[in-house]
DNA sequence: AAGTGGTCTAGACCACCAT
DNA sequence: TGGTGGTCTAGACCACTTA
């Protein structure tokens, strides 16, 4: 293995470990070489990967940090839900339900859990414009998040994964989502404002921390009156 | 603008001028960087950026090529309909119709054309182990695609973006795809094995070649009954 | 003025491929 | 054996930020 590929796992190792906490400064590309013993245009290489996979940020003249998962930043790191302009906007979040209980198969698989092993369930509601247009329902490892209740999730003050980062110290790097159709059932078409057998846009995701470790499974249901879910692939 | 980007922009233009053709080797890094009067690493980084926007591909020993659209290529470039268990296989196409009409102002903005343009709309279905799944309704600007018709298009021999750029050079290096959901009408549930008023994923492509220049426009419908739309954001 | 990242150079050595 | 891309180095100069 290469050593910037070394040196970029330690220093992924060191930001796993909470070394650098979210938006501080990490050592400098000098030190770096320093301390791992490697030329500054090899640290130079294993930083640019590090900030092209969105998990540092370098800023010319102040140094290079960790992002941090504001709501500016995950407008444009995570959300895909765009209008039919290709506007995009963070919604409004409104709590539905909260509870524990203990993950399915299907759940357990795709958090990496043992099978009945406790998650937390949170089911919101996401407006955009005063309008709703989401309706989310998360699962989390109960073990990686302590003491997540009503009031924390109220008090969080931006973006749920901001919430993660700055209370629980999980930060959401990599996600996936498979995308189909459904159609809407009455409880969901009144929580949506559509009718009973419209048709709705199903987004299932999954997130992942440093070293591909699972944290955030969730069903998340598009009304595609006014919205849609925009990929690029190619030339960023 | 720094050197390595004007390198690159000059590799584009020779690209898009068809300097170097599909398949092709293109002049080894010592060469450009005496053509250009710069240093090897310098036509690196710029070479480098070509390879990750999927223009160029790197094979040590042997020199760089231009990406040739097989369909092994256009599977992980551009494929994103999976099944339920992630995987991914390339559809056989069934053509259902072809004509040239003129551009209503929705395409024609979109393909970036004057309004009442000619275009050339294709429509097929493609089933993936036997079962009809997608259907595609593909709008190509006539002046592209010279002599298009149904004989070359059914001897195209592999992809559809093959073929584009086999027969007309034109290359296929990035796409947009806007995804909603809709309800199947009789038509279009009768083609793809659903009932009328079923769900279906709804996919708005546009594709582009060099210099961000739009060459196809389409809507495509996914039977969501065993496939989906996949997208991973971060960390490649 | 000092420190940071951004660009660019010139050269070394390696791994791989074709001949 | 010669040519190609892959890695790594050491150092230069620049642009920007902070003090």
């Amino acid at each position: 293995m290469p050593r910037y590929r070394q040196v970029k796992q330690h220093i992924t190792e060191a930001l796993r470990q909470s070394k650098w906490k979210r938006g501080q400064k990490i050592a400098s590309e000098m030190q770096l070489a320093e301390r791992y013993a490697v030329s500054v245009g090899t640290v130079r290489r294993a930083v640019g990967e590090l900030v092209a996979e969105n998990i540092l940020v370098r800023e010319q003249g102040r140094g290079t940090f960790v992002v941090s998962h504001t709501p500016d930043y995950m407008l444009n790191a995570f959300f895909r839900i765009v209008d039919r302009d290709g506007h995009k906007e963070l919604p409004s979040i409104r709590i539905l339900a909260m509870r524990r209980i203990r993950a399915d198969l299907d759940t357990a698989r795709r958090l990496d859990l043992r099978p009945r092993a406790m998650v937390i369930e949170v089911e919101t509601l996401l407006s955009i414009q005063g309008k709703p247009t989401l309706l989310d329902v998360m699962r989390l490892p109960a073990g990686l998040f302590p003491d997540f209740n009503e009031s924390v999730f109220a008090g969080r003050g931006g973006t749920v994964y901001g919430l993660f980062q700055r209370r629980f110290g999980v930060t959401v790097v990599r996600i996936e989502e498979f995308i189909t159709a459904t159609l809407a059932d009455a409880r969901q078409g009144r929580l949506l404002g559509v009718a009973k057998g419209a048709a709705l846009l199903r987004v299932q995701r999954t997130a992942f921390t440093y070293k591909d470790e699972p944290v955030d499974a969730r069903v998340r249901l598009v009304n595609p009156a006014r919205h849609g879910y925009l990929s690029v692939l190619g030339t960023a």
